[in-house]
DNA sequence: AGCCATTTAGTTGTGCACAACTGAATTGTG
DNA sequence: CACAATTCAGTTGTGCACAACTAAATGGCT
């Protein structure tokens, strides 16, 4: 790949730094807004994700969980820990399957939903923006990362 | 704040997990691109920044690094004694202010400049975004960014 | 049945993010 | 000048992300 005539090798390392790095900041960002607002649920924002999956869809194993979160086991093993730790979440050997590991509610657990509803609400507020708004955002935001984790496998995978 | 008719709890935390999650999921992807990008060069994605602030800024005390990067010094401090120890960073202490340490480039670290050229490129080639797209996405992140903090504040500084 | 590749959780080690704190230098104020 | 408040870098502790690995269970294949 060669530099393209008439943008200087400044430039691209400029620009470059504006998209990962606003993207990356605003996860930060929110993740500042959410550690706050989840202080008195008593979870990390990481924990209300899981959470979030579990109240949806209910009990879940290992594996689906972290489909949904695009999330492995060396992530999760950890953090389902501390939630059946804090109460919130029971784990059991599947009966059928013993290498997978069942993921439930507690009563405390599924309770604690009450709790959250007003979570997303303040978060929406906080953003300023229409339902509409943020629903091409994250579109756009979905579209992007589909590319770039087409890009990461081709890669790794060697180079295409 | 109540409720809104209409709109049951369940579709709030459902419409509540896209948008954080998508960005979340977006800025973990990009993350995987870089980690594999990156690897010829020995950086993490988060030592990258840096690099790409010092290459822009030239030597800077850490305080301005964190305001550019916004990381305070819990998180930079352990990041550049690994550039130090990689031989890409010098560190000492200002002579007119004890209390600030100016980091700046080796020769080593300049050099690898060039070799970091092509990075953004492959990146940009990734998104398949037009740079003009990216622009304005950075925008709105930006935006949200901000918004996001004011908020995060006004929330941990007693509810407004 | 016997064997092997795959699947599934979990563990280990590295690095980042952030809160809370320490300690030293500087600045502001009486 | 003296002393209190602030600033700055660093340390400690917790939790997350991810790669690389282990161990056990499963399923396919001969």
């Amino acid at each position: 790949m060669s530099t393209t005539p008439g943008t200087p090798t400044t430039d691209w390392l400029r620009l470059d730094q504006q998209i990962c790095f606003s993207l990356n900041a605003a996860s930060r960002a929110f993740g500042g807004l959410y550690r706050v607002l989840l202080k008195d649920l008593g979870l990390t924002y990481p924990q209300y994700l899981v959470m979030l999956v579990l109240w949806e869809h209910g009990d879940l194993p290992v594996k689906k969980l972290g489909e949904h979160l695009r999330l492995d086991s060396g992530t999760l093993s950890p953090l389902l820990k501390r939630l059946e730790a804090a109460g919130l979440v029971r784990r059991e050997r599947s009966a059928r399957d013993e290498r997978s590991v069942e993921v439930g509610l507690t009563e405390e657990g599924a309770a604690l939903r009450e709790r959250a509803v007003q979570v997303p609400l303040r978060i929406a507020a906080a953003t300023g923006y229409e339902v509409e708004e943020i629903g091409r955002l994250r579109t756009q935001l979905d579209e992007l990362t589909e590319a770039l984790d087409a890009a990461a496998a081709a890669e790794s995978a060697g180079r295409p």
